[in-house]
DNA sequence: TTGAAAGCGGTACCAG
DNA sequence: CTGGTACCGCTTTCAA
């Protein structure tokens, strides 16, 4: 392996005026430095981030932490901080917690070995229990570097957050479905013991009360935002008495729980019932289902968390931020009755 | 910040001793040894990745170079990797390349700074030309840790392999449509650039053959695995002219292209042409969409990639491996028309 | 069973 | 403009 010294003795030269060369500062003689730029480039040499990261009591990495990595949410949401973590020259370290809390403690305390520059995360659900909570707060606040919170902010959270307009897009969701003439409508809730799944619930209720709709408490379904248990509840609930006009679907997990309960029952979107969701989910755009969503910019969205810690490192007294995603309604089709 | 040194003088001991007692290696007393410890978890402390990757000349860091990392193919391939290296605490460094060949090489060059102890790495697409090709293979020559090579194989590739029996993958699809009656059978390409394009569509070539069937050149469609020319050229074959009854698609993007454009066009499953995709679409199964697909499991890929990493670590001088992962047939109707 | 010391590959200060 | 040197945090050998 290359070091520093090595080139140093092959341009005939000491490491510090290879060192100048490699990080453009301090005075160097021209043809000195062309000659050492040579050889580093002839024999291909880079320095080693653990050396200078040691050195400079200071690395270029920043850890990134993400509760289901094979969602393409999130695999949008990583895409974007990729992009943007390129541009300045930072290396990622990927954590899949799979939601589970130890696993994103575990990943923490990867993170803290690696001393990190700054972490990007997005909690795993679960977090409801008061203890839990301030356990993750605790790590959090050990590492002692910017943090970024993206998407699900949390209970007591002091940082700076990517985060979404969730009481609007439950609130446009519901209201689209209102102006298409619906009046009974549901809401396919999310795990409420997040801030993200109460928000957009009382933007769906907010919307009913101001159009002077009665909210039916059958028609709210505690889900979680699995497919999974979205697609129980909507089996169960869609399967018998007098069904909603319209539904709200809290997330694009939710939503897929939905259709998926919908089309085994034989349910037609805007036939038997109406729908739009909370998030896009690409692969129905891509089959042109129309299937109508409140959705955002999710790779602007990993973007915005690496600017953000950016800043912060830059200047750490400045106040907290919030990066604020705007929804906006994408309509096709599914939010009125056809005819 | 917490150092050994800060560590061993709250304890009373050297540094040296801290160190039997972090790596549970050498003569420690036992009690204090406990004391360590205890003092460690107070300070919670944690020995930093840099110093101890520069002093043993080695890290526990793996680089995983991926070329779409927002195509849920590879997100449940990272979600192996994440996973089986977390099991042997290695800590992932993450490039998405876009499938674009400068990024994949400035990716790569990070990973060589980085010191990586191995790299797995789906290729970008376009090593059709061969340059390109060499500059890769050098690149990956000159990192001289244990490469890992999943899903795309290239040319001129020395290093072990997760691959996919492709050619099967090709052979069942064609076969699966053969057997429900079908006998003119179109195939929609994927890169032919790639071996993995050539070998599935040679295998649908031998099933074609075996069956005596023609193969009509028009019902070959050139595509590149994207979904926008897979799309494109369905639109245009499938909207005039005399149908293939069966198509087979390359691959999941494909398969969407293929879907979108049957959708716009007004064409039914199993009732205007069949179809079998290689590669599952998870979000079609959740919607019960039925598509019939030769599959495979995702998530065993990125695992067995670091099984193979791993046992090139131990046993650098074994012959190159493959994994070859196998396919299976999952029918949902989508191959047969009905009635 | 423990400690002292060298050294991993860089950076940065200071002297020349 | 260049070189010598100390040092970052840790592991490992050697001596005690």
């Amino acid at each position: 392996m290359m070091t520093i010294l090595k080139i140093a003795e092959l341009a005939g030269v000491s490491k510090s005026t290879v060192s100048r060369v490699l990080n453009n500062n301090g005075y160097v003689n021209d043809e000195t430095r062309r000659r050492i730029e040579q050889i580093i480039k002839d024999q291909d040499y880079t320095p080693s981030a653990a050396a200078v990261s040691l050195k400079k009591q200071e690395t270029n990495t920043i850890g990134v932490v993400i509760p289901e990595i094979d969602n393409s949410f999130f695999g949008e949401v990583i895409k974007g901080i990729t992009e943007e973590a390129d541009k300045n020259d930072f290396s990622i370290i990927c954590c899949d917690t799979q939601n589970n809390g130890e696993r994103e403690l575990r990943a923490l305390r990867t993170l803290e070995q690696q001393r990190v520059r700054g972490v990007i995360i997005t909690p795993a659900l679960g977090y409801g229990e008061l203890p839990a909570v301030k356990k993750l707060k605790s790590q959090l606040e050990k590492l002692d570097v910017p943090i970024v919170v993206v998407d699900r902010d949390f209970q007591y959270s002091i940082w700076d957050t990517v985060y979404y307009e969730n009481f609007q897009s439950g609130y446009l969701a519901t209201k689209a479905l209102i102006e298409s003439g619906n009046k009974k409508i549901g809401f396919l809730q999310g795990d409420m013991n997040l801030k993200i799944a109460k928000e957009r619930f009382e933007g769906y209720t907010e919307a009913m009360n101001e159009a002077g709709l009665k909210i039916n408490q059958e028609d709210i379904l505690p889900g979680n935002f699995s497919v999974e248990v979205a697609y129980e509840l909507c089996k169960d609930r869609l399967g018998r008495g007098e069904l909603p006009e319209g539904l709200v679907t809290a997330n694009n997990r939710s939503s897929l729980g939905f259709l998926k309960a919908a089309t085994e029952l034989g349910l037609k979107l805007s036939e038997d019932i109406c729908v739009v969701g909370i998030d896009h989910i690409p692969t129905l755009d891509i089959l042109g289902i129309p299937f109508s969503t409140v959705s955002r910019d999710t790779e602007e969205m990993g973007r915005n968390a690496v600017k953000l810690l950016r800043e912060r490192m830059e200047h750490p007294d400045n106040a907290r931020r919030i990066s604020m995603i705007p929804c906006r309604l994408e309509l096709k089709g599914s939010e009125k009755f056809r005819g």
